[in-house]
DNA sequence: TGTGAGCGTGTTACTTGATAACAAACCGAC
DNA sequence: GTCGGTTTGTTATCAAGTAACACGCTCACA
């Protein structure tokens, strides 16, 4: 499971379309194996992320729901949204309140995110899982670190060269 | 200005009244060199975010003001908030959306925060600054870092005694 | 072939967090 | 003193997130 040199970041062209197919499969695979129900709510809020490929707000995912039929109280989106994360199949951007589906799901990663403040895509990094970094700061302090999350902010590529 | 072995962290006991009056003096002088106004209301909510060193939210840090007489209206705390952030006496926690006083207000530094999930107590620790960690991935990718934030969240040894 | 436990969804209402927009007051400089 | 910029007062509104409870599906087990 070494980084590929062809896997597609937010921020680099890419077949769209199969990623949003592959991933969901993934997903479908994964929640089989775990007897988790990946009901068409879920699915189709795990599609939504997949297609912007960019942070969205838990009501810019209802509106889309509410457009499609599917709903219009906030709770059917925070649900979905809690249910993808909980089960690593997205994750929340506490800086943006907002949510990104995620890039490996099912590998057991520390992700950091690299966010562009211009066009709201997000991208993961990988914290190379050995370095402790805060740990031992933290182990001195006599502090148990339980989650940990990295947000960067800047600008990416294609919103670089558009400047 | 080396790491101070005595200094005090939000987890350690010290001489609380001391760490408020010691702060916000830094801040007024701060503020006199920079020509800042450290007005009342500005004043008065970074003694507050001080005296409880914890992280607050915005309507904590309103709730005190009104009691005191000192106004009701979101704006009031947003706009104090928003002064102490951008200079430095104090600092955003975006998972929590709400906000601690600053440990180390003046120096230029590059924070990363531990919360504790129990009591919302949060302590700074320090990333070295040569580390690169997340920049050279970047970098590779084309995304320009402009900031970036670390928050861990667990449990402080005090609330982790108590447990 | 119930039936009931657990999970997921529907719905209402509400809390908390944050900001827009504009008016009034203050303060320092010239 | 008066002008310009900053700070504060005020109203209103938007955005994010959750509590609480009812309904209904489904799957296991009797």
């Amino acid at each position: 499971m070494s980084p590929d040199a062809t896997e597609s970041t937010a921020f680099e062209p890419h077949d769209h379309q199969d990623c949003i197919v592959r991933t969901v499969a993934e997903a479908e695979a994964h929640c089989a194996r775990e007897k988790l129900r990946l009901t068409p709510i879920r699915r189709r809020v795990l599609e939504i992320l997949l297609e912007e490929h960019r942070a969205m707000g838990a009501y810019d995912v209802l509106s889309r729901l509410t457009a499609e039929g599917l709903g219009a109280h906030p709770p059917l989106a925070y649900r979905a949204l809690d249910f993808l994360v909980s089960h690593g199949f997205a994750h929340r951007i506490a800086r943006l309140n907002a949510f990104v589906a995620c890039g490996r799901p099912g590998e057991n990663h520390r992700p950091a995110f690299l966010i562009c403040r211009s066009c709201n895509s997000v991208a993961e990094a990988h914290i190379p899982t050995d370095s402790s970094l805060l740990g031992d700061e933290a182990a001195a302090m006599g502090f148990k670190i339980e989650s940990a999350s990295i947000e960067a902010e800047g600008i990416c590529p294609a919103c670089s060269e558009a400047n």
